[in-house]
DNA sequence: TGCTGATATGCAGGCAGGTCGATGCTGTTG
DNA sequence: CAACAGCATCGACCTGCCTGCATATCAGCA
């Protein structure tokens, strides 16, 4: 794998739900699991929360090494790896480089687990 | 992956929030990233989706081996993944094991993930 | 221009995880 | 009781991934 790319964009609307009416195809599923294995980290997870609740809602690699106890070279990787999935957005400032989330974009994960429309279907079939 | 368990009932309801205010701390990340990577499977999505939208919400063992093209024995340790991360619970009927989803397993995962604000919902209404 | 600091990339070791064939278990059936 | 079918488990193979060290890049600065 590992051709996530910008793999939440490409189903970031989509109809495909995952868990709704009938089996998803085999690609969506791959799209979505590519996705989900980004955030399926521990320190993927710290990094967005850490991130998520800095100052500006933005950090910089330097200010995540400590925290998370990994090296410069792994912080950067994972950074990658989520910015990649299209949950990160980086931006470079000086010698300096970003980090935020992108908006919606976890919620989107999340309506994509969520049984769409909850309240009318669920029952028939 | 192994400790993963019963992972999911663990952190259910807690106020953990990952994406929420303050940053999550290292146990919670490695169990939702536990129960994430049981979900960041296109096999094990695509198990989830069939026995989901089989008849009775439920499916053998022997009726999801052919739509997914894989092994027996791979079908098996799949479900048994998705089961001990708490997104499936196995009924014995006879020779056959019938797996069914656990109700709003998802739907918590869904909810821990959504975050910033307008969590607002829970989802019943 | 040369030096320094912040990041990214390459490389490699080690472990986790997906898949299958063979095999063991346990009810079902004749 | 023997033969059989549905599943789970075991062992093995191989790929993928996490992490750190060394190094390459690039911007700011003397």
């Amino acid at each position: 794998m590992g051709f996530v790319g910008t793999a939440l964009a490409e189903m970031t609307m989509p109809q495909i739900s995952p868990l709704a009416g009938e089996p998803i195809e085999r690609a969506d599923a791959e799209r979505l699991a590519g996705v989900l294995k980004a955030l399926a980290d521990p320190a993927r997870l710290r990094l967005l929360s850490l991130i998520q609740s800095a100052p500006e809602g933005e950090a910089c690699v330097c200010d995540l090494t400590a925290p998370l106890g990994l090296s410069q070279p792994t912080v950067s990787h994972h950074l990658r790896i989520l910015t990649e999935a299209g949950l990160l957005e980086r931006e470079k400032r000086g010698v300096w480089a970003y980090y935020r989330l992108v908006p919606s974009a976890i919620a989107t994960i999340a309506d994509l687990l969520t049984p769409p429309r909850k309240r009318a279907t669920k029952k028939a079939r």
